[in-house]
DNA sequence: CTAGGGTTAG
């Protein structure tokens, strides 16, 4: 009951569709404009650091891929990036917003990318200046357009690929748009494509079907992620830990904890070594089934495996205990 | 070679 509440609550102020949980609405949530403003502050104050360093960074944005581990580093190249003249090729700003999107700070993707103009308009420059953008350069848009939810531009951008002929959709770019669908939850149309890639030189990879089976799983589909699974081990694809860890999800999900456990036992099994995100659902499950005890023992063996358990793991476990207080009482 | 995939309580 307490979940449904909060569930509620946290529904009036996330974006509500499926993979979206996690990120506020664009139109409707305030604290969006409050960044906004926050990172244009940023983009039009002077850098804080003396002159000095000025070279050294400029000289990292010079480089193939400037190292940015913060969004603060990323808002100071950017800012030094559009003052330049000529300005950088549209492959810098792109390796840049995918860092800022590893970072998984979305906001400021869509903020950056909003002061560097529309990247169309880039791409004009591009064109003009006679540089030549490739498909990584295409590739990145899409996934850019998908994660923004501007699915008609990302599906143009694909028929143009698909047209132009020396820029030719390749692996990447049908894993970016297998993606773009598993996040509507559109998991035919992904299938759909994974089949239309078969007949083509790019062959299904393990992005590509681990992609589809954690959006099956998701979903509690999880017989038809174990059938893809079993195809992509027929055609010779090994699973890594990411779709073992998705699988575990799947079957987490259902309450099946003792398949779950097979799974791990698989993936050690296969030389392949699980990770926290592979551990904590596990934990996670077996706090919920009351099974407290089981559960610290799979922290203990995280330990011993050297895994940090994060702040979530213990917290399933405290829930885990209060659980098995409560039964007690 | 660079680009696409996994967890998350209250």
């Amino acid at each position: 009951m307490m979940r449904n509440i909060a569930a509620a609550a946290a529904a009036s102020f996330y974006c509500s569709s499926r993979r979206w949980r996690g990120m506020p609405c664009l139109h409707t949530n305030s604290t969006v404009v409050v960044f906004a403003n926050n990172y244009s502050a940023f983009l039009h104050s002077q850098p804080s650091k003396p002159i000095k360093s000025t070279r050294t960074q400029l000289e990292q944005a010079a480089r193939n891929s400037p190292k940015i581990t913060t969004v603060e580093d990323a808002f100071n190249v950017f800012d030094r990036m559009l003052q330049k003249r000529p300005l950088p090729s549209l492959v810098r700003f792109t390796q840049i917003l995918t860092q800022v999107a590893k970072l998984k700070h979305y906001l400021a993707v869509i903020s950056l990318y909003n002061q560097m103009g529309f990247s169309l308009s880039i791409l004009g420059k591009f064109f003009k200046l006679g540089l030549e953008p490739n498909v990584l350069t295409f590739n990145t848009l899409i996934n850019g357009y998908l994660l923004e939810h501007r699915v008609a531009e990302a599906a143009a951008l694909f028929h143009k690929m698909m047209r132009a002929g020396n820029w030719k959709p390749n692996v990447v770019t049908f894993g970016t748009l297998i993606m773009g669908f598993c996040m509507r939850g559109n998991n035919c149309a992904a299938i759909q494509l994974l089949r239309k890639m078969e007949e083509r030189p790019c062959k299904p990879d393990l992005v590509a079907y681990s992609t589809i089976i954690d959006s099956l799983c998701k979903d509690t589909q999880v017989v038809d992620a174990l059938n893809l699974f079993s195809e992509m081990i027929s055609k010779g694809i090994a699973p890594n830990v990411i779709t073992y860890s998705s699988l575990m999800n799947g079957v987490c999900k259902l309450g099946e904890w003792k398949e779950a456990i097979r799974l791990l036992n698989e993936t050690v099994s296969k030389n392949i070594f699980p990770d926290v995100f592979t551990f904590k659902v596990l934990v996670d499950t077996l706090c919920k089934e009351g099974m407290v005890v089981e559960a610290e023992g799979v922290v203990e063996m995280m330990i011993q495996r050297d895994i940090e358990p994060d702040m979530v793991t213990y917290n399933s476990l405290m829930d885990g205990w209060l659980l098995f207080a409560r039964r007690n009482r």
